[in-house]
DNA sequence: CCCTGTGGACTAAATCTGTAGTCCTGATCT
DNA sequence: AGATCAGGACTACAGATTTAGTCCACAGGG
């Protein structure tokens, strides 16, 4: 598996639209996208999308007389690519001095710990099969 | 306080070395980043450094026949800059999801937790003001 | 005193980003 | 059928970024 093409700041606005909604068709992303910013131009968005499938990172089919798109790339795998480029370069790649800077800048709160670990919990009892848990 | 500019990805590579030991000339931040990485070429590093001058990111003086460069925003600033961009464009803005998202990428263990829920309780310590601990 | 090399100023050029514009085609309305 | 309009292909273009190269001054070695 090939790791995804770096994707930027305002293709992530495009690429999460497509994530949450694919295939979907340009005028629909257009359409999403004035929703949220209205000064997003059509043709601004319509060559971003060019660029994307240039790029690999989405894929398109004919639909009726319009193109829809889905992605390449999982969000997921996206989410990582750029968590780990981003701790490369502002954290010097490990993980804990981020946290730390987190908990510095009273971003995270105990009871945001608590939840973790709850979350963490979860996710080890799902390790070991999902029939062992009581309800 | 102005924010400071975006600093870009081959740039944090010369930030860091000059927060880690400024004031520094430009021969000492080749010589470390070469160092690193061999393939980072002198009139690279020079260029780089000219425009984080200009960008205002960096201060410089003479000192005897050369300059020695100086941050013009802390590391602390730079990274909390850094972070709210990254946690925007790739998590919507919001910590939570991020935490989630490592934690299932199994990249928190038990034992961070602990360990942020010890820097937390040690913060809210500092808080009350530091006379009150013995030592 | 001349040569060499270090450091800085200025210049260069390819590529990436953001932001659109132009033009053509085929569907649609009237 | 002619006018209109959505959608896509191709083009444009300025500013940022990466990666160097050229040229010059001056300081120190011989």
């Amino acid at each position: 598996m090939k790791p995804p093409p770096k994707i930027t700041e305002t293709e992530w606005e495009i690429m999460r639209v497509i994530w949450a909604r694919h295939p979907i068709p340009a005028s629909a992303i257009i359409h999403e996208l004035s929703a949220i910013d209205p000064t997003w131009h059509p043709k601004t968005t319509r060559a971003l999308l060019n660029r994307l499938v240039q790029k690999k990172v989405l894929d398109y089919e004919p639909k009726g007389r319009a193109y829809v798109y889905d992605p390449l790339f999982s969000e997921q795998e996206c989410v990582a690519a750029a968590s780990e480029s981003f701790l490369e370069r502002v954290f010097g790649g490990s993980l804990k001095p981020m946290l730390a800077f987190f908990v510095e800048q009273r971003r995270i709160t105990k009871k945001d710990l608590q939840e973790l670990n709850d979350l963490l919990e979860e996710r080890a009892g799902r390790a070991y099969g999902k029939n062992r848990r009581k309800s």
